[in-house]
DNA sequence: CCCTTGCGGAGCGATTCGCTCCGCTATAGC
DNA sequence: GCTATAGCGGAGCGAATCGCTCCGCAAGGG
């Protein structure tokens, strides 16, 4: 294309508003789960369901551009944390950042939508920078010995997902939001110390294997 | 009625069926959230809609049936652990009973049932057994000072629910759900060791009031 | 042997879904 | 101020799914 402009009539607000409708989709699949509608993610996001679908094709396109966009903040959490020169501090950084993208909410689309190179790409430099993180503490002596990278993975998923939170939007409390987001600070601190060296005592069980990540973003077999 | 007992044709299954019944709805209650079906519940407990409907008259009295289930559990944990005579391990066995109930999967029935008295008064004595483990623990020096009982309450609605055990339920992969387990222990052990005195730094922010209790399991307003 | 009793699941009306399409509003060029 | 037009909102479509009813059938008791 040689023209170098094709002016939009609103192109102010279409940025913000694609922001808005990232934000919506992100919440309504947070409170409402696999059960979210197109409908809902539009009117959370003030914004017709015309416009919706001009800037995505379809609802998967909307979920996996928002996935997209999830991945992108997960590595930047990973590498701040490594830019961090205290490989604690690095670490932590990455904990409660992650913690706080709220990327749990995600969970109910997994198997719905296309997993696309870029996408994979980014997930194991992502995988491979947390490694890092790992390592660095672990070769430091400020995380406790018995916990592997995996350890943190499914720790990150369980704590990036919120169920006050999201019951909170469903009843439309926005005044106990505030609240309720220094509640998880609060445990995502406790969650921390836990992983602080001298562990107390060992981790019960065997560590994870990694057969708990591969294969988890596959679609489910057709019975069900 | 002066007959003393009405024979059924399969008195023996009819108590198998109806453990099953409550095991699936709480399955499928995870894996499905608010979406979760009848008909799904019932092909998961292997039984017909018919012998759902004939043991409970509607949905909502199923779910409600399970919500009594799962009060009566966390009574006998919080007991359980009153029963201990340290004070630390009955805290930890509160909470790893507490955790491995799972009962974080019932959060999207919230504002679908009526809440009984009984219930209620059930909730009500196990908060003050919950609390009073706390003021044991406290009481010893074992449990970091500046945590409080809501915070505990809250950290066991975070832990209550495992996003790696749903995924896997929707995938079906029944062979990952133990490694998934035994996971899912790892991270509460983190935490209880989080939990453990003496604290290596205070909790960020001001201790949860106990708003974000009140007024949890009412309808959401109809706007929506 | 028949009769009672609990069981499974097809099917009902109602609801909700993803998505299309069209009338309307707000702006740019003149 | 006027017209042309790009972007917007939401009614409404067919399809899918929901909670629930109801009836034909299998499994023991007398």
């Amino acid at each position: 294309m040689t023209k170098p402009a094709r002016r939009a009539h609103r192109r102010v607000d279409a940025e913000a508003n694609d922001r808005a409708l990232l934000r919506a989709a992100h919440d309504v699949l947070a409170e409402d789960g696999a059960h979210a509608s197109v409908a809902a993610i539009a009117a959370r996001a003030g914004v017709g369901i015309g416009t919706l679908y001009r800037r995505y094709r379809t609802k998967s396109e909307l979920f996996q551009h928002l996935c997209a966009v999830s991945l992108d903040q997960w590595l930047a959490a990973a590498e701040d944390g490594l830019a961090h020169d205290d490989p604690w501090e690095g670490l932590a950084h990455y904990v409660t950042t992650g913690v706080a993208l709220g990327s749990g909410s995600l969970g109910p689309i997994a198997g719905m939508i296309e997993i696309t190179e870029e996408m994979a790409d980014k997930n194991t430099r992502s995988d491979a920078a947390a490694a890092l993180l790992v390592e660095r503490a672990h070769a430091a002596g400020v995380l406790r010995s018995d916990v592997t990278v995996i350890d943190l993975h499914l720790l990150l998923e369980q704590l990036g997902r919120s169920p006050l939170l999201e019951q909170l939007g469903r009843q439309g409390r926005p005044d106990l939001v505030e609240a309720a987001r220094n509640s998880r600070a609060r445990i995502t601190a406790i969650a921390l110390d836990g992983l602080r060296a001298p562990a107390p005592r060992p981790l019960p069980g065997a560590p994870p294997g990694y057969e708990l990540f591969s294969e988890r973003w596959e679609p489910p077999p057709p019975g069900t």
